[in-house]
RNA sequence: GGAGGGGUUCCCGAGUGGCCAAAGGGAGCAGACUGUAAAUCUGCCGCGCAAGCUUCGAUGGUUCGAAUCCGUCCCCCUCCA
């Protein structure tokens, strides 16, 4: 792929682009004047998790390089539920749930795009508000007379759940290709929008908005797709042991954020960087050339912590993970006073709360949740994988007890090499 | 509708009356090494301190004793029509 757009060529230098639409066509078109450009956003849950990242922080470079980004909520579309590559048939959420997802996905969304008055000012438009309303017969008539089924049944997006046995797909589902579409289309009219983004599975989505927009409104759009975030072990990013990760604080402590980037594996930290920073391609690569010539720890994990972390949670977010960071895994207990510690707990630590004078290790390493059972806390303490308040405790029917407690109040609990839990005598 | 093959602990996959809480592999977890890595080596890997208890699609039987045998039911796959 060539082009002389800046900002396309950076984006593929980053590996940012999996497909795009006439792309000798769609440089000139940025080139040449403020464009704007759309990415929708369903919500599926209470928050987005860093698998919408990818996504949004392009919408971002878009509008730095001088463009006028639309973050799409999908108010409607959610409702009804994207089939693309789903191996099932989801459940529908209600109403009031989906409306107050909206709400909390709106919120977030608008941290990532600045919002000035300026001709690149971000906006967040919700596609209720042209669909929510729409009667049956005029969206038959005027979107669904567009499409073809022979074609929609063909789509690789489809396939599985047109194919396999034992999970079909419902008509709802089905039919969830021709609303994306219709989102480009009035976006293009209303808006004057002429890009789509998304994910590289949404292509089918976005190439179905582009031939609707064209045949409805005679409007020329363009897409382009990012790829689907990989890790080279095989295993799937965006989760760990613990669950997803979430944008929303106080679903992912931002503790915990910034440790999910400082675990990268090495063979993906650098392709990372230039998916998730805003770091220069050059600076990137000179990062990972200091790192190769360099023996011992590399530095890209760190900043990448660093910037993903500042990104989605600010400068005190931010702060705050280091901060429990270089507490746990620097330094020495001592050094932390008590309000350290109290701010531990604030900050997203996982804490405990106790009360009596002394409990059982065993007892408390299951109640933090450190150990799932008896069983496998004891093997912990027998393995030497337990401390608390830094020492190690190889005694199964060890005792915890108040009077040791730092400040008489907080005790820390370390099980493996990454694993900490604050207990609160109270 | 007919013929056959299956459903085993997180996954794959052995096991066809007691030696089976169930081989082997993978994943996961812990220890050593290290960089809060990778690779490697070691240990753990249903619950219980233990006696023991609860697991092999569901359910009801046979038996001193079943994941293994029999009945019924549910689900999946392949071939034929």
């Amino acid at each position: 792929m060539t082009t002389t757009n800046e900002l396309l060529a950076d984006l593929q230098a980053r590996g940012l682009i999996s497909q795009c639409t006439a792309e000798e066509a769609l440089g000139e078109h940025l080139s040449t004047g403020t464009r704007r450009l759309y990415c929708g956003f369903d919500p599926t849950a209470d928050s987005l998790h860093i698998g919408s990242l990818v996504p949004l922080l392009t919408l971002r470079r878009f509008q730095l390089a001088g463009h006028k980004p639309y973050a799409l909520v999908g108010g409607a579309t959610g409702l009804i539920g994207d089939p693309s590559f789903k191996a099932t048939e989801r459940q529908l959420n209600t109403k009031d749930v989906v409306n107050n997802w909206v709400e909390k996905i709106k919120a977030q969304v608008s941290r990532f795009v600045d919002f000035d008055d300026s001709e690149t000012g971000a906006e967040v438009v919700n596609n209720y508000d042209w669909t929510g309303n729409m009667n049956t017969i005029d969206f038959l008539r005027d979107v669904g007379k567009h499409f073809s089924v022979n074609a929609m049944i063909k789509k690789e997006s489809v396939q599985q759940r047109i194919n396999r046995e034992g999970s079909g797909i419902s008509f709802t589902e089905f039919s969830y290709i021709l609303l994306q579409s219709f989102d480009f289309a009035e976006l293009s009219q209303r808006n004057e929008v002429t890009i789509q983004l998304g994910g590289s599975d949404q292509w089918g989505n976005i190439t179905g908005g582009i031939d609707l927009a064209r045949r409805m409104y005679a409007k020329q759009t363009y897409g382009l797709t990012m790829p689907l975030v990989t890790k080279s072990d095989g295993t799937k990013f965006g989760k760990t042991e613990t669950g997803t990760i979430w944008l929303d604080p106080t679903k992912t402590s931002p503790y915990a954020f910034y440790q999910f980037w400082i675990n990268t594996a090495d063979a993906d930290v650098y392709k990372f960087l230039r998916y998730f920073t805003f770091l220069p391609i050059e600076t990137i690569a000179q990062i990972e050339e200091d790192d190769k010539n360099a023996q011992g720890k590399p530095q890209a994990q760190g900043i990448l912590a660093r910037e993903v972390t500042q990104l989605v949670h600010g400068a005190e977010g931010l702060a705050s993970a280091q901060r429990i960071t270089d507490a746990l895994f620097s330094g020495d207990l001592s050094d932390l006073s008590q309000s350290d510690l109290e701010q531990l707990a604030l900050d997203g630590l996982p804490a405990t709360r106790v009360t009596g004078d002394s409990e059982s290790l065993v007892e408390l390493l299951k109640q933090t949740e450190l150990a799932k059972s008896n069983k496998m806390a004891r093997e912990f303490i027998g393995n030497g994988a337990v401390l608390v308040n830094g020492e190690k405790q190889t005694d199964n029917a060890a005792e915890v007890a108040r009077k040791d407690a730092l400040y008489q109040r907080y005790t820390l609990l370390k099980r493996g090499k990454k694993l900490f839990a604050l207990l609160i005598w109270e």
